[in-house]
DNA sequence: ACGTTGACCTGTGTGC
DNA sequence: TGCACACAGGTCAACG
C-alpha cells in the first residue's frame, strides 16, 4: 500500500503547494487518531506556517517555522486530497485543513489506521531516529552491509522492519526479492556477499522505477489529486499468483509468510 | 536483546 | 439474495 514511492509522491505534491503557507482554519469532521485530540489539536495547529514537507520512511512530516511538526502516517488507506472551496465532507473524511492563501486539504482514512499528530522538535527527533537508513539515500555498498551477519531472521521480515531499512512494505519487499532472484523466505544469514549486493541494488531499482510511475495503486492508494499510481502493470510478482514469471515463465506462487501474502517465482528465485 | 504475534479497522470478494 | 467469513496490511504493545 502506501510505501516509500507512494508516500514520496504525496510528499512532493504537498510540498509543492503548501511550503510557506499558513494554516488558517482546521475543522475536525470525525475525530480519529489525531493528537492532541479534538479542539486542542485545532487550537494548537491553527496559525502555524509550513516551512517544508519531508518524508522519513513512510512518515510524512510537515515542519513548521516554530520548530514543531505535524507527523502523518497513511498506513493503508490514509489520504491527503487537495479540494476546492465547494467540496463537502465525504463518508471517510476526518479533517479539513484550510490555508490562508486559499489551498484546502482534506485528510481522509477509510480504515482509520492512519494518524496525524502534532509533535515538538524534540519529540520529532526521537521519532525520526528510530528508522533505519533511507534506501535511496545510501550507496548500494552501504545498503548491502545491512544484510551482513548470521541472523536467522527471514529476508522478508527484515525488509519490512522499518528500524532496519526504511520505507519498504509488502509490495516492494516481494518485488525487490524477485528482481534479485532471491527467495524472501530465506534467512539474512544465508546471503552470500554477491547476493547482498544484488538485493541492495534491486531494492533501489524497484523503488526508483515505481517513483517514476508515482507508485502502485494495488487497492486504495491515490495521490493528492486522486490519481492512481502507474506501477501496478509493471509489478513482477505482487498480485500475480499463477501468472507466468516475467523472467522464466514459471507460474508465480503466493504463500502466507511472516504474516503477509508473499509472492515469488519457484523457479528463478533461489 | 531480540524476534514473533495479535490487535487495530472497514470495504471487498468469495462461497454457500 | 443474503449472510458469514477471509483477506488486505503498517505498526505497536505484549509476549516468549
Amino acid at each position: 500500500m502506501p510505501e516509500l514511492p507512494e508516500v514520496e509522491t504525496v510528499r512532493a505534491q504537498l510540498h509543492a503547494r503548501l511550503a510557506g503557507k499558513k494554516i488558517a482554519r482546521v475543522q475536525i469532521w470525525r475525530s480519529g487518531r489525531e493528537h492532541p485530540v479534538n479542539e486542542a489539536f485545532v487550537q494548537e495547529i491553527q496559525g502555524k506556517i509550513i516551512q517544508v514537507i519531508e518524508r522519513r520512511a513512510k512518515l510524512l512530516v510537515w515542519r513548521f517555522l516554530d520548530g514543531s511538526a505535524l507527523t502523518a502516517h497513511l498506513k493503508m488507506t490514509g489520504r491527503f486530497l487537495f479540494t476546492d472551496q465547494t467540496y463537502e465532507q465525504q463518508k471517510h473524511d476526518r479533517i479539513d485543513f484550510r490555508f490562508a492563501s486559499g489551498e484546502r486539504v482534506v485528510w481522509s482514512d477509510i480504515r482509520q489506521f492512519g494518524f496525524v499528530r502534532l509533535v515538538s522538535a524534540r519529540e520529532l527527533g526521537d521519532i525520526l531516529s528510530t528508522y533505519g537508513p533511507e534506501p535511496l539515500d545510501a550507496s548500494v555498498q552501504s545498503l548491502a552491509t545491512l544484510f551482513h551477519g548470521s541472523s536467522s531472521r527471514s529476508i522478508k521480515a527484515f525488509l519490512l522492519d522499518q528500524t532496519k531499512i526504511a520505507g519498504i512494505g509488502n509490495i516492494y519487499a516481494d518485488e525487490a526479492c524477485h528482481l534479485a532472484g532471491i527467495r524472501p523466505t530465506r534467512t539474512i544469514g544465508s546471503l552470500a556477499s554477491g547476493e547482498r549486493l544484488k538485493l541492495a541494488s534491486s531494492i533501489q531499482a524497484v523503488l526508483r522505477a515505481s517513483l517514476v510511475q508515482k507508485g502502485t495503486s494495488a487497492n486504495d492508494y491515490v495521490d493528492t489529486e486522486g490519481e492512481r499510481g502507474g506501477f501496478l502493470e509493471l509489478l513482477r510478482v505482487y498480485g500475480r499468483k499463477g501468472e507466468p514469471c516475467v523472467t522464466c515463465g514459471a507460474p508465480i506462487e503466493r504463500i502466507v509468510f511472516a504474516q503477509r501474502g508473499t509472492h515469488f517465482c519457484p523457479d528463478c528465485q533461489k
